[in-house]
Parts: structure tokens; sequence; C-alpha cells
DNA sequence: GAGGACATTTTTGTATACAATGCTGACGAC
DNA sequence: GTCGTCAGCATTGTATACAAAAATGTCCTC
């Protein structure tokens, strides 16, 4: 994180800040987010540090437990299928919108997304690589030209990378890429209604590499107790 | 405005009853709401105040000028246009899993809410039946048994309320009450494919009953302009 | 030694004070 | 007369101080 820096960080840096940490799960679900910590840490006061724990929290990537304190959100296993879902209804269509917008400005920003995934994939760093997987189906949203839609994703990517951190099971997460490149494709070659369907099944995809049977316990607190 | 409580307001409260003003176009867009201002009227400090409009600046309710305060936000015919583009993906499939799921008590209750929306229009209060008009959607999702889609179209129905307070131009407002009549009917008869397309169709119509032309200027301003 | 009540400590919730920024009005120059 | 500049004012941005709540640790009792 960047406590260097010239000018004293805001609300919004600071929330951008977490932001990214929490979708690399460099911070985990279940973490404690302190104010007086986080305000040393960036040298700022409570006050500051409370607005972008709040921008978190409207986000739902942050849980404000009151008089308890903010922590990272551990999405249930309803709340888990409630995203997808909603990722189901929202991205098929902003795909295929996108794809009708496509030119070759655009593909070379998807394909070099891809690129840095491999990239930090290679370098064993799969915190970013989720984080750069999530940034590709915001980037198609944001070419769908609808900011509105691009939002909503945008939370719906980040809870999902929760998700993920509580959930994934599956251990090979090369087949992402390929789904992505297969949509690269469908938008090079203007194949909106494959560009739907792929988007779709993908989406499909990644719901049944999550292992969502129910749990009733926290997954954070006991991990935290096993690793002790 | 509800000042006097037993138990001070809290952040949570005067945003709840901030954003029903809005909905309800008591306060209309671009109305200055100034921290002091508020702080007095809800005998709390601006640290509330101000955690009050940050959430509300959250869901676009309310827009946040650095150092000039918070305005009730004035959205453009591109942010209108992309609202419904939204809600055009989202409340169609959701009132199908509504329909799927209906029984005779939610019935009712859907049945309730337009016989107050009724009430309403029948007293003249106008901004009441938009926001009754608004309750519906998000009843139907409830209904559908999907918390984080209903958030979502929480938030497009507010800013819905803003759009309509903007752009509305059909005067004779009862054509909604139909829409949802029919909704209702398809609802009891099972009719699930039926109600999917009548709330995609409802959402067209009121697209089209908006006065989306392009508009350069701020209507706000101009307004206020004017009437002096 | 185990359990419970109380004091301590830590952390959050809220208010207030001060700083900084933007706005408004008056004055002066062109 | 109009435009630009500057001073005063109002309002927001941020930090700090105090209050309240929860968590923790200790001591006493049984």
């Amino acid at each position: 994180m960047n406590e260097l820096r010239s000018s004293p960080a805001t609300a919004e840096s600071v929330a951008a800040d977490l932001e990214r940490a929490i979708h690399e799960h460099r911070l985990p679900p279940g973490t404690k987010l302190g104010e007086d910590e986080l305000g040393e840490v960036y040298g700022i006061s409570r006050t500051t540090v409370r607005a972008a724990l709040q921008s978190l929290a409207h986000h739902r990537l942050v849980e404000l437990r009151r008089n308890r304190g903010a922590f990272v959100a551990q999405p249930t296993v309803r709340e888990a299928r409630e995203v997808f879902e909603a990722r189901a209804l929202l991205e098929p269509r902003t795909a295929r919108s996108a794809c009708q917008r496509m030119d070759a400005d655009k593909l070379q920003t998807l394909q070099d997304h891809i690129d840095a995934e491999h990239a930090a994939i290679d370098a064993g760093d799969a915190g970013r690589a989720v984080y750069l997987s999530g940034q590709f189906h915001i980037e198609i949203a944001r070419m769908a030209d609808q900011a509105t839609i691009e939002a909503i994703i945008s939370e719906l990517v980040a809870r999902s990378s929760l998700i993920i951190a509580l959930y994934w099971q599956r251990r090979a997460a090369l087949c992402e890429s390929h789904a992505h490149h297969a949509l690269i494709d469908a938008f090079a070659a203007g194949k909106d209604d494959l560009a739907e369907d792929l988007m779709k099944s993908h989406l499909l995809d990644l719901v049944t590499s999550l292992d969502l049977r129910n749990r009733t316990s926290i997954p954070g607190s006991l991990r935290e107790a096993l690793s002790k």
C-alpha cells in the first residue's frame, strides 16, 4: 500500500487502496479493519478512515458492526449465489452490446488485460490474477458504453472476488483465461450472439467451480484458529 | 420529516428520511442540502449528517461536490437512459421468478400497494404515488427472494424517481396502475412468461413517457431563475 | 480450581473546534 | 459602464477531544 504520498491520502484514495487489497486477497474475509490502525498507516485521522470504510460498506466489501468495528465482508453461500445470479442477468447482454461496439483499440485493451493476467499467474501472484480477471469483466461493461451497468458490475465483481476467496475449490486457474480468450475471439469476429452465449456459460462455469455447500460456521475466524 | 424522535436520529434514519423525501419529490433535484441546516433540523451534529449524505451519494441520489456541498442529484439524459437500460435487464426476469414463487399472501401485499397508490392519486399526492409505484417494483424483487438484485433495483428505482421528477411529460399518471394491475393478474394466473413480457413492456412504456431530448443546461438552476 | 462480578482497557460513536476552500459583494481601474 | 481584484463571509474538510459501548483481565467467592 502506498502510505508514502506527496499529498495526504483522501477518503477516496484510501477506499480505493483497501478495495484493491481486498480484491487481491491481501486482506482476507473477516479481517478486522481498525480505525486507529488504518489512520496511522495512511497518516490521516479516523474521520477520513471512517468515510473510506463507510464507502466500502456501501459496496458490501466491508461489514460494519455497530460498536464492534469494520471487517472485510464474508459473503454467505446465499449471497454468493445471488451475486452470480445478478451477474448472469447483466453481463451476457452487456457482452453483446460491447461486441457491437468493438474496434481494434478495444480489442487490444482486452488482449493486454489477458496478457497481464497471464503474467501474474506466471509470477505466482494469484491475488493479482483474480483482480485482473475481474477487471476484464468491468472493461467489457465499459466498452458497452453503459456507465450505470458498469458501476453495478464493478460492485458485483468485487464481491465475487470475496466469494472466490472463500469458496474457490478448483486449483487450475487457467480455465478462466480460456473463457476470456474465447470471448475476445467472438468480439474480433463480431459475433454478438456468440459473445452473449460465451459470457453466459463463463459465469455458469464460475459458479460451478465454487464449493457452495452450506457452511454454518464463519470461515475466517475458524481458519485463524486453526492456523495458530 | 420527523425531527421529533424519542431517541436521537442516526445516520441511517436521516438517510432513510431524506431518501424518502427525494423519492416523493418533496426535495426536487438540485436542492442544496446544507450540513448545518440538516443538523439543526434533526438535532444532530454535522458528523452524523455527513455520514447520511455520503450514504445517499453512494446511491447516486445526492451529488457531493468538493468544497461545495451536497445537492439532490440531477440525472442527465444519458443517465436516465442507462438506468432504464439496467432495469430492463434485471426486472423482467425477476418478475418471472417472483411469479413462480407467488402465493395468496404476496398477491394481497401487491394489491395493497396498488390500493395505497390509488389512494395517494385520489388525494392528489403525486409524490407519494410515485414513491408507492416504485415500491411496487421493489416488492416484486423481494418476492423473487433475491436480496442482492432487490438492493440493486431499489437503487435504480430511487434514481428513476429523480428521473421522473426531471423528465416526466405525460400528465395522465393512471396508465402506470394499469400496467401494475396486469402484472398482478399474470401473477395470480401463474403465467410467468406473461409476467416477464408485461414487465418488459411496462419499463419500455415508462421510458417512452419521458422527454429525453438532449438538454444541455441544468434544469434546476434554470427553473429557480425563472421562478424569481 | 472454577465461575462470576467488577474494574480496566481498548475501540467505536459523536460532537466540537480549527483550517481551508469557494462564494459574494464592494471597490477601483480601464 | 464593465471588468477584474481583493477582502469578508459562509460552508465544507479534517483533526481532535470526549462519551459510550464492548472486550478483556483480575480479583473475590464458593
